[in-house]
DNA sequence: TGAATCTCCGACAGTTTTGGTCGTATACTA
DNA sequence: TAGTATACGACCAAAACTGTCGGAGATTCA
């Protein structure tokens, strides 16, 4: 149903909210979690997995948890995403492992793989900076033109 | 996990099916089946429902079948989309019936509905005549570039 | 040393969503 | 009236998703 599951949500989430505490050195699955009100377990294996992807820095022991690998410009959603729900694709054969079993038959796959692609892009462009929150103070200021993306669908 | 639906899937196939047929009168759920080796059922169902969505004109009877109820240039991917996935979105806390239990909290969800959008303004942006078969040659002619789209994305 | 805190990781059950089938009622044509 | 085709709802099996548990390793601090 085009939706994205709610592991990457929680995802996304975190790392907003890390995004927003750079001060701290790190912070723990169960703080993200309970500040949120999401089951401290699950994200706590989402955490991980954005940590073998890279995008995360964990420390174990007291006073451990986890941190942003990078600045938050440079984490886009898309990454994230990918990270936690695994290759992103449109069409529901899954071109990746093997093709759709009425591959020779359907037509639609190559301009919907454009779609795609498109996608994609767009989730490329927002990065974690841009979900979090900024300064009441600065959105006030610019206006209502916060930031404006341009994304080109070729088919 | 960001992918539509097997049945969307194909129901665009079958879209596409009929608007590369707009000589015939009308085509049986079973004839678009056939064509591409789908369960006659389940696509049968599909059509069901996007005539009832009035996007195809459905005719009973012996040499009935369906029919696309608009020039094939007017019809969107999205229509189709939304006809057979129900109002679709990224967001996994579904606004319309109810708000997420933690809605409160998350402040991601905001962001995120503007790449909704997004994407639908891509899906709205195509119809099922671009997803059709061009004449080879035609396509040809133009070369590489046969249709561009430009999508902003406002955050 | 050892207790406390935290990450790491696989396995597992409960629920929801999908994909697909069946049976039957209805409409239209010849 | 027989044959074809849509309309619709109930139903089921398989897959995906969400969330939980239990144990194994790191790290810090007393
Ligand atoms: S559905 Fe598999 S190739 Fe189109
Ligand atoms: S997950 Fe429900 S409001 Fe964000």
């Amino acid at each position: 149903m085009l939706k994205l599951t709610k592991k990457a949500d929680y995802g996304l989430m975190a790392l907003k909210y890390l995004a927003e505490h750079p001060e701290t050195p790190a912070l723990s699955a169960k703080d993200i979690a309970d500040a949120y009100g999401i089951p401290a377990q699950l994200l706590a294996k989402i955490l991980q997995r954005l940590t073998k992807t890279g995008l995360l820095r964990s420390h174990a022991g007291m006073n451990g948890g986890y941190a942003l690998s990078r600045d938050a410009r440079e984490i886009s959603a898309f990454e994230v995403i990918h990270s936690i729900d695994g290759p992103l694709f449109i069409t529901s054969c899954t071109k990746g492992a093997k093709g759709c079993d009425l591959t020779p038959s359907c037509t639609i796959k190559e301009p919907l793989a454009r779609v795609n692609e498109t996608i994609a892009g767009v989730l490329k462009s927002i990065s974690i900076y841009d979900l979090a929150d900024r300064d009441p103070a600065k959105a006030a200021e610019a206006g209502s033109s916060i930031g404006q993306r341009l994304v080109t669908l070729t088919l």
